[in-house]
RNA sequence: GAUGCAAGCCGUUCUAUCGCCGUGAUGAAAGUCAAGGAGGAAAGUCCGGGCAACAUAGAGCAUCCUGCUUCCUAACAGGAAGGCAUCAUGAAAAUGGUGACGGAAAGUGCCACAGAAAAUAUACUUCCUGCUUCGGUAGGUAAAGGUGAAAAUGUGAGGUAAGAGCUCACGGUAACUUAUGGUGACAUAAGUUGCGGUAAACCCCAGGAGUUGAAAGACCAAAUAGGUUCCGGAAGCGAAACUGCUCGUUUCCUUUGCUGCAAAACAGCAAAAUCCGGAAUGGGUAGGUCGUUAGAUCAUGUAAGCAAUUUCAUGGCUAGAUAAAUGAUAGAAUUUCCGAUUUAUCGGAAAACAGAACCCGGCUUACAGGCUUGCAUUUUUU
RNA sequence: GGUCCCGUAGUUCAACGGAUAGAAUAGAAGUUUCCUAAACUUUAGAUGUGGGUUCGAUUCCCGCCGGGACCA
């Protein structure tokens, strides 16, 4: 139910050069979302990379628990936001999330905007398609 | 008991819920169950090895590194025990710290400013002797002065016109020889000879280094596009010249298309030796598997050694990811800090440094707090 | 994971081991101008950090810190 497995994350280099050159993005701070449709053979609705800048944290500490705090976010809130959300227009993306603040966000603040971030991300599907 | 120094060790704990990673069991599968899942520095990548690929007759040169001794070690720029130098404390004995600690007596270079002179000595003020127009001048000399980071080994005596290691005595220091002690560095004693510093200046001496790193390397291997071979079909499986032959080029004829023309003929331009289908096969990309976690291993005991360390015995298996797991939330406990006061309670905050990426041995750097041992100082009690 | 290089004024660069660390430009003040620009005069400003060698270190050596490049 809030599993997350391989095939829920991003892991194949062309998929990740697809989705940064032909991607379109949002900025919902502290995150940057970069996102793309994607083709129909994905075991899940959705395929997700997480990403921490080098240059902001320069320690691999910090870096590690805000993408494991990002990850479990995603990991608690996906199933009800976004994937009833992909299933009932059964479509499919990758998306991207980078982290563009520059100190380490606690949990229930990183939980809010992580919510609305989402409903953006869903806003701009329904949009585009 | 307190404080300081040194060495060593630990470096938050427990429960619940939801997850992640590989391993084992079970199952047709989905899954279920079980026991595990970051460090002392995992960091920096500064040394040294293992492992792998490539290279490799032998020797020399160049380049780079190391540099007191003995031992330990797979090896080391690491460690242990010493030696020597130096600094601190101390009356001394000694104790503790620090040390890139071979060679300046192979050669070359450099030593700013100041100073007479910074190294084949020289001569500013001096000192002494001769001459003198009394201003100096010729010669001798290097004790004294001042300069500097450093001044030709220091002190005393003799000696002399004045002086000088010129001579002597007592030292300092270095090299060599001999003797004694020590495995050795070295120490002690005697003798001979010498006397600026600098080798983290060039250099000399001794020893060492093949190169590249798991993105090494080995294996399996889709789709697509090429390569090779075979089979089938279509199309100029045409002619001549050039060439030893093939390929190719040119000319002629042929076919097709376009333009001129109402159309044909004719003229001009362009194109034509490959294309399609099937089968086999080689290299090899994405991706995957191995390398890859059982080892210079850990724990306990035993024996050897001053110690580093090693021998033997018994027992254990202790992360293995790959756009990269080891987490999140809630509650409780422990410790520290702050505030309040009822002085042992309440409230709040914090819990260091930091995250494996082939594996080991070191070094360096970061680190809240706690524990143990040793030494020193001080206080109290007996 | 591995290999290599570089840190000097605000910026771009210099500087045999000899100390007043230099030049250009930018900054500030003044002169000139009705004002500005240009020009001229003056001025402040730096060796990444901690040790060591040396009489003396930007320079030589070592440890940290920061930045950059390369290896598929």
């Amino acid at each position: 139910m809030n599993s997350f497995n391989k095939e829920e994350r991003l892991c194949n280099v062309k998929l990740i050069d697809k989705l940064y050159h032909n991607g379109s993005s949002f900025l919902v701070y502290p995150f940057r979302i970069i996102w793309l449709v994607a083709d129909s053979d994905l075991q899940f609705p959705a395929q997700i990379l997480i990403s921490i800048p080098k240059k902001r944290f320069k320690k691999a500490v910090d870096r590690n628990l805000l993408k494991r705090r990002i990850r479990e976010i995603y990991r608690l809130n996906k199933s009800e936001l976004l994937y009833s959300f992909l299933n009932q227009r059964s479509e499919k993306i990758i998306f991207g999330i980078n982290y563009i603040g520059n100190e380490i966000a606690e949990y229930p603040s990183l939980e809010k905007k992580f919510i609305s971030a989402i409903q953006r991300l869903k806003k701009n599907i329904s949009e585009s398609v």
